[in-house]
DNA sequence: AATCTTTGTTGTCTTTTAGGCAATAATTGA
DNA sequence: TCAATTATTGCCTAAAAGACAACAAAGATT
């Protein structure tokens, strides 16, 4: 007996919930749903589907065995799409998704680079601050600020994702240089919007980490135009480091120092992060991307 | 094709290193064998088995290829497993492996009320402090000191494991009471050994964790032993506070405070955990018995 | 309530796929 | 160099899955 096929076969039947949808699914006569299956159940000696004309349901046991071979199946094929796409040469398309900023700031300036030393790879890259599911096979390659979903993806830490206070020199003669941060709610704030919504700035005062957001004069997940508006003395804006450090060095932004601790979450492991399929890493095109991003990032941010 | 045949003649040329020791394993000629595999690196696109008549090898992306199915066809066992030996009534032979001390004191007291509960379980309960492989189908639960190995495991924490200090009160009037751990290197020590070795004891003085192990008059691994000793006033022990328990409350033995955290590990959960497969729980019998001693010890020791 | 329609099962035949056996080629050990 | 072991290939047989028709059962329709 093919075992898998009758899974597959079994697989079919429950999520369309009957046996001629599975049979058009696979395209063989419904009587070869019903055998395959029967014989399923004969060899594991127990019933996985309730069957009644109109309605086929799971058995208590069959419910269980459902969930584990689903998992199980889907592993397998992922196992063989990573033998498929095996060649000795990197090459084929290339899916990657990343965060706008850092796609923006980072990621395309190195993967010039990229392209030429890999000329069979069609690169495809998303910018987008949603969440993109890595599992379902479109996309090979995502940056994000979290970690990794479950057991099967690998997530390399890229950079610190540490968020710092600046304003521009015009603002701070305007308003003053404020050294605690009790004093912020007395300022301008530029708020920069995750998609997790905005992002309240936490300060931990005699041990205790409060809110000292100040009122909002602009909310946005733009992050260049909050870098403008900042630049051109508008509030102060709470920013990840790597987006403003050359207006730092230029001296167009300054940042703030603060007595106490200043922060958007009381993690203070927040930082980007390279996910991406264990088993991809088989497939050249994926090797090569995470290899040459983990050298060029890390190398040159860290 | 019947994938999973080939996988599982894959799996076998590459554990026994030759096409013909696997033919003589599956009891079919070494033609079908190397037809089976010889299909399934057409369909993936890429060479598995690197041959020459005398030595068979992997290929990189064979051994990656390997490296997954093996785990998956172990998975795919494990759910026919469970669904071949459901029963909607629990029975058939159970294997309990646990630590020796954990039987003697918690596990078998409670286990007769099991058996008059479920009188067609035969039980096989096997103490040792050795660490058994739960994954060949020899033992259905592991009661033991630690984590789950893989993800497919699952640990459910039975009770906190904290090992305390405590001696007899003959021996207090003899040597004094200590009040800080510097202090216990003056005292005579009585030691458990755990599968591990010989546990030193640590105490977090200024911040830091530090040795303060007494000499030594007797280490074993045997409980009872070491409990008699410490009665008999011989020295200081450190021990899972529910095995003294019974001995703290007629007073033969005394809890000792520190002014210093004092333990024998760094890590504070160290707990009691009950280990058996996720897909073992479809099987009532298992069911039935990690519920019921889920339940007992929780409740009666949490 | 009677009929119609949809759906799953069963029987028979055909096609596909795996197993069995002998012959062959290739590599290693004596 | 020869013998022995081992993987592959060709050809035949056996087993298993697919195709199609007929049938039975459960809802839906009238």
């Amino acid at each position: 007996m093919d075992q898998l096929k009758a899974i597959r076969y079994f697989i079919s039947v429950v999520d369309s919930g009957s046996f001629s949808a599975a049979a058009s699914q696979f395209d063989v006569p419904a009587s070869s749903i019903s055998r395959r299956i029967s014989d399923l159940e004969t060899s594991l000696g127990a019933q996985l589907l309730k069957r009644s004309t109109r309605l086929v349901s799971l058995t208590e046991i069959g419910q269980s065995y459902y969930g584990q071979v689903k998992d199980i199946i889907e592993q397998l094929e992922q196992s063989d799409h990573a033998v498929r796409s095996y060649q000795t040469k990197p090459m084929g398309r290339l899916k990657i998704s990343s965060m706008v900023g850092f796609g923006e700031r980072i990621l395309i300036p190195i993967m010039d680079e990229f392209q030429q030393t890999y000329p069979d790879i069609v690169l495809d890259v998303v910018l987008s601050d949603e969440l993109s599911s890595l599992s379902r096979d479109d996309v090979d390659i995502a940056i994000r600020g979290g970690y990794a979903p479950n057991e099967r993806v690998l997530a390399v830490k890229l950079m610190a994702n540490q968020f710092i206070p600046v304003a521009a020199p015009s603002y701070l003669q305007l308003h003053g240089v404020p050294h605690r941060t009790e004093q912020l709610k007395q300022h301008v704030g530029l708020f920069f919007k995750t998609p997790m919504g905005p992002t309240p700035w936490l300060s931990e005062i005699n041990g205790q980490w409060q809110q000292v957001t100040p009122p909002a004069k602009l909310i946005t997940n733009n992050g260049k135009w909050l870098v403008k508006e900042a630049i051109a003395g508008k509030g102060i804006l709470m920013i990840p480091n790597w987006v403003v450090q050359p207006h730092l060095e230029s001296g167009e932004l300054i940042q703030l120092a603060f007595e106490e601790p200043l922060n958007i979450t009381e993690n203070a492991n927040f930082a980007i992060y390279m996910l991406y399929q264990k088993s991809a890493y088989a497939i050249p095109k994926v090797k090569a991307a995470v290899d040459f991003i983990a050298a060029r990032v890390k190398g040159q941010f860290d």
